[in-house]
DNA sequence: TTAATTAGTACTAATTAAGTACTATATATA
DNA sequence: TATATATAGTACTTAATTAGTACTAATTAA
């Protein structure tokens, strides 16, 4: 499904609530508490949030916890997305895996596929963290009809 | 994950076959001989699409099959994914059996996804099946940077 | 009547995602 | 140094979803 799994929706609940307080070490309990997510689940979130990408900073021990190595302004909708969901890919194409790539002339797309995953990523990386958090303000993003080097018909 | 079901792959595959040759009725075991794809899978698609979205013409018996109903180019991937994979939707905000939802107190990003949704049923809805097929022309759609009316920081 | 076809549905297998649990390591502080 | 509180890493189990298969009914042309 071109849908989010529950984990990403998890993280931005996770990432907005350590965005409210820049600089403090918020341990997964406080972050339990704070969101009503289970303990279990945000300390997963958390790792895998830091193994796999670069949002933020962790320290052990007492006092220790998770905070945000960017501002949340900085932070993109994209680079949350693939740190929970891995690479924003809409087919399998390039991944060496699929038999319907390795036949090649049967899978007549090509890389087109590419490059409307482009497109994607690129919407998503203009989304920053912080515009999913704000509820006063108007979303940011006004939606506009792409370049189109198309005839049209 | 942000990924396309296999479904969604093959669909376009199928649908791509049937663009060759406009309001020629091809059968699901012409389709499947033609793609490479598994019978019972171009037979399942194909009733799914039908069933799903009004892409599709069918007709029973011998010389049925199944054909466009609407030219390649004026069929968008956003209805293609929304036959296959359901609407596209990046989190299951708006959908009521959603735990985290149903405690707005918890999910205070409100309807702010929704947006985000809509940017990319918008792009995908800018791409056309044509697009996909056709190796000849450079990819249309050019990606701009969507018009922003927030502070840039 | 027959062969070829879609329509509809139901079931099973495979894959993926989510949830849970445990052990190791690090840190502040009494 | 002992202790309480954290994260780090990994492995396992269960749940949910997707893919694949099979079968029967209805329709159509010849």
């Amino acid at each position: 499904m071109l849908k989010l799994n529950k984990m990403t929706d998890y993280a931005v609940v996770c990432l907005g609530m350590l965005a409210r307080k820049p600089d403090h070490f918020m341990s997964a309990s406080e972050l339990s508490k704070e969101t009503g997510l289970k303990l279990y689940t945000v300390q997963k979130i958390l790792k895998v949030i830091l193994a796999k990408s670069d949002l933020l900073k962790a320290e052990r021990g007492v006092y220790g916890g998770y905070t945000l190595k960017k501002k949340s302004n900085n932070i993109t909708v994209a680079e949350i997305i693939e740190a929970l969901d891995g690479p924003i890919s809409l087919t399998s194409c390039g991944d060496k895996s699929d038999s319907l790539c390795q036949s090649s002339d049967i899978c007549f797309l090509g890389g087109k596929w590419n490059q409307v995953n482009e497109i994607i990523r690129k919407s998503l990386n203009d989304i920053s963290l912080d515009d999913l958090l704000n509820f006063d303000n108007p979303f940011p993003v006004e939606y506009e009809k792409p370049m189109l080097n198309k005839t049209m018909n």
